[in-house]
DNA sequence: TAATAAAACGTTATGTTATAACACTTCCCT
DNA sequence: AGGGAAGTGTTATAACATAACGTTTTATTA
């Protein structure tokens, strides 16, 4: 499999756009928000903002928050274990984590019963270190 | 809090035709789905669906799975703790699991970063055992 | 048991999120 | 240059979810 690097540089028009408009977003971003700031590059219809970001998901420079029907950058380090997101009810924010606990502990799950995983979805819903203490 | 049983007793007949068509399935059902079996009992809105789902969630007597956009019952034990829902690929089945260590790792994550959490979601996409050896 | 507050219900309309189908273009490799 | 794979654009439609409003039922308690 390529790199990120390399898979970055290979990016096209519409992949460009969608990630610019992320990277701007202190949030995760809806697919008709996203389609709404890009109506003035030229996009036009749902299916490409859809689109291409199924494909920055499969380039894994992007992920999908299954609870909020939204997407948001990947960190970015280089990860192939689980990630946890934790989401914050107030501002919204979304963190993610990584915990080889946790992996290994879903892991098990797994082979207990005969599971074998493929895609696992950890979403932590709550509220955020700074709007907890303010 | 009062206890399931109590909480069982009290059903609305929205309730019970929900929880019997939940009970029927053999895997997740989506509201629309749910409303299309339980047109001959009545019921004719989405919203009559979504109202009283919501209902059973609070009541803790179903989940709703984020990722499939559907709603299953809730397994019978009594349990605060995270449940794990192992999703499968081929079959549709569901199977809902806790996890003492899972829980907790949740919780680690959570107190490191100064996160509190509110409401967990996991959910394990895979092959179940029995699509995995046939 | 009558008054009343809270929960549940019914209905219409509408909003939001996501995909199907088809034709055309661009890129890359030999 | 030819051919396949990936990406694109467009129209139409499917699938999922809620707003707003008024009525009915249930539970509470004076």
């Amino acid at each position: 499999m390529k790199n990120k690097l390399t898979k970055k540089q290979a990016l096209t028009r519409n992949q460009s756009l969608v990630l610019k408009a992320l990277r701007k977003a202190k949030q995760p971003v809806g697919a008709y928000e996203l389609l709404d700031q890009l109506r003035e590059h030229g996009l036009k219809a749902p299916l490409q903002i859809y689109r291409t970001l199924d494909q920055l998901i499969d380039l894994k420079i992007v992920h999908r928050l299954e609870s909020l029907n939204a997407w948001t950058l990947c960190c970015d380090a280089e990860h192939d274990s689980t990630p946890v997101f934790a989401i914050c009810n107030d501002c919204g924010s979304v963190n993610e984590y990584f915990d080889e606990n946790l992996t290994s502990n879903i892991a098990k799950i797994s082979k207990k019963s005969g599971f074998v995983a493929d895609r696992s979805i950890i979403e932590i819903h709550g509220r955020c270190d700074q709007c907890e203490t303010s």
